[in-house]
DNA sequence: TTTCAACACGAAAACGTTTTCGAAACACAA
DNA sequence: TTGTGTTTCGAAAACGTTTTCGTGTTGAAA
């Protein structure tokens, strides 16, 4: 008879189990009180030499480590930091948690995730919850849903109870707290006019619907640039997409129903499909059409011809929100500085997809 | 003058600010003792109605939420469990988070995020820091340094301490606890016999180098494949890709120096490293080579031709192992059960790269 | 009037720390 | 012996909960 499993005794695996010890324990094994223990592990001058080896010695003995919670409880604070982010399977929002990941863990802090998937309650939800003691601050971008209800009292009230919170990318202006955008505006305009400097005219474009923010701006920028270069907006070349349904129709009609000698995305999936659609039409990329699209993510590097894009640095906007969090969070109650709004610089990045 | 700025006064600022009620302030207000506040919000019989109304109504009206923190000391446990990957840049580590965020949510925990950066000590750390209290359980995928190291006292001692740990993708056999994987020979054997299907025989493989398990366990499955199909195994055609090097000129030699009819890849990376130069060196995709590549990223979907792959479904095995984890959190002693190994299906996805 | 439930509430312990303050013990000078 | 310091330690409070147990009050039955 073959053995198949290996059961594994109970009382063996608990006496393994070396469950961890308090400083209680600790002072109860060496008949001495727990003040004294305390004491002597942080090297307190209160402690004599020789009782201050002897806990230190025990102590290391049973690998002792003080217990965060209580730690938390006393210092109020929980050295954890929360991002909340609409989801995390976008290049550009991983990359931003990485950012953040990074210099919380240099701080000393450590990061939990929430994703809001677009929706408003998850948001809320997860604000309130958390507010409650688990975290000491907030890094977040508004979800969709946030954007297009304008309704912002959870927010308002984290930041009422005393508690820091810093906004990226998706933020708005009726919440006054530090902020870390790009200029969408500014780097629209700059893919635009990057754009025409090819002396291509007919620029589409292929934009989110306006309650989201960063789509909102960049419209604002391409039409500037044309503006300012005299061509006339056409409104039929310019797309606005529902975030939720599908697409690509309305793209292939737009290429269809134009001849279109340029593309300006104002996200990399739209970037991407444009592109697909336009092989599909037998349009050659970048011969026939020019595109651009923004965020500097994986697709747009790896497709077939590369994309060119603006770049957004999610890892540097990660990092600076970090670090103005916590900034915030050590300064406390010292001077109430005024709150800042820092604008990262983006770069275009140039690819295949732009002909020169 | 133009205003610049508008400073805000402090004291109003305070004014505004309702710090966090407690329960003994509540106490004190209206003149209760601690316990009568408590058991009121908690709704227990030994309460008076009246008495209880007045609570619940200070309570509601001062928006009292109790702590946290003091919830996690007092019943020992957190509500948040961990989860330590590589690096969250790839697309499958962000699908797993997605899934465990999820069914962590579902369920009242919260998710803690771990960078290892592939990085030995910074799992340590990591785990050691965090194992003090701070969470409940860990899920994690090894970073390749520890696999490489095959050191793996860390995870032990955490075990031992009681905190369970729930292994995903990159696991070892070394430790024994609760396991998602795939079947990863299975995986790369019908990738491999899915290009002999199509009449394929020189058939590359671009893999990693062995201490990374599941590079070395899909390398087997190709061998296997080749085998039960008679074709010889052509170690010319094994390219093992050390994954700190630039790699594409080894791909471009793989290409030039022999005459494939196919190419399985371990990793997305590699598909489309591999389809771009193929496309470099005026090999069209899918007619002169098929490709293949493994994880189902965004990067195989958008490419152009869209890369056929083996599918990971990393928010199953990120909502499988959450659910794994916190099983075994709820359940905590009662009868210890065994660990299990849970082996998630993949799917071949069938895209564009391979002939039919 | 006594007795006994039932009711309504409070005191205190517990979770694991850190820190303040007081005090015991001892040494040494006057 | 007394007074003054110094050294070394412990008690207790504090962080914010929950829960056990005790207790005082009330009303009714005996």
């Amino acid at each position: 008879m073959k053995k198949k499993y290996i059961f594994i005794d109970k009382s063996l695996v608990n006496k393994k189990m070396k469950r961890k010890v308090t400083l209680k324990q600790i002072a109860k094994e060496l008949d001495v009180s727990i003040s004294t223990v305390s004491k002597s592990l942080r090297n307190s001058l209160e402690i004599s030499e020789d009782t201050r080896q002897k806990v230190q010695a025990f102590a290391k003995l049973y690998n002792y480590k003080p217990n965060n919670i209580a730690l938390s409880l006393k210092n109020k604070k929980t050295k954890t930091i929360c991002i909340i982010i609409p989801e995390i399977i976008h290049h550009f929002f991983a990359t931003v948690i990485s950012g953040v990941e990074h210099v919380a863990n240099e701080n000393g802090y450590n990061v939990l995730v929430c994703l809001s998937d677009e929706s408003f309650d998850k948001e809320v939800i997860n604000m309130e919850m958390l507010a409650s003691g688990s975290i000491d601050g907030f890094i977040m971008s508004l979800s969709k849903e946030t954007q297009q209800k304008k309704d912002f009292h959870h927010i308002t009230e984290v930041i009422n109870q005393g508690m820091p919170v810093v906004m990226f990318d998706r933020v708005t202006n009726e919440i006054l707290c530090d902020k870390i955008i790009i200029d969408d505006v500014h780097a629209a305009y700059n893919a635009t006019q990057f754009l025409i400097d090819k002396g291509l005219k007919k620029i589409a474009l292929i934009t989110t619907v306006d309650y989201v923010s960063v789509g909102k701006l960049r419209t604002e920028g391409y039409k500037k640039a044309l503006k300012s270069n005299d061509i006339d907006i056409n409104e039929n070349l310019i797309l606005k997409i529902e975030d939720t349904e599908d697409f690509d129709h309305y793209i292939e009609e737009l290429l269809q129903n134009n001849d279109i000698e340029a593309i300006f995305a104002v996200n990399e999936l739209f970037a991407v499909t444009a592109l697909k659609i336009a092989n599909k039409l037998g349009k050659n990329i970048p011969e026939d059409i020019s595109i651009i699209g923004f965020t500097d993510g994986i697709i747009s590097k790896y497709s077939t011809p590369s994309i060119t894009t603006v770049s957004q640095n999610g890892i540097k906007m990660g990092g600076k929100a970090a670090k103005m969090l916590i900034d915030r969070l050590e300064s406390e109650d010292e001077e109430e500085e005024q709150y800042k709004t820092e604008v990262i610089e983006t770069e275009l990045v140039e690819r295949e997809s732009t002909k020169n």
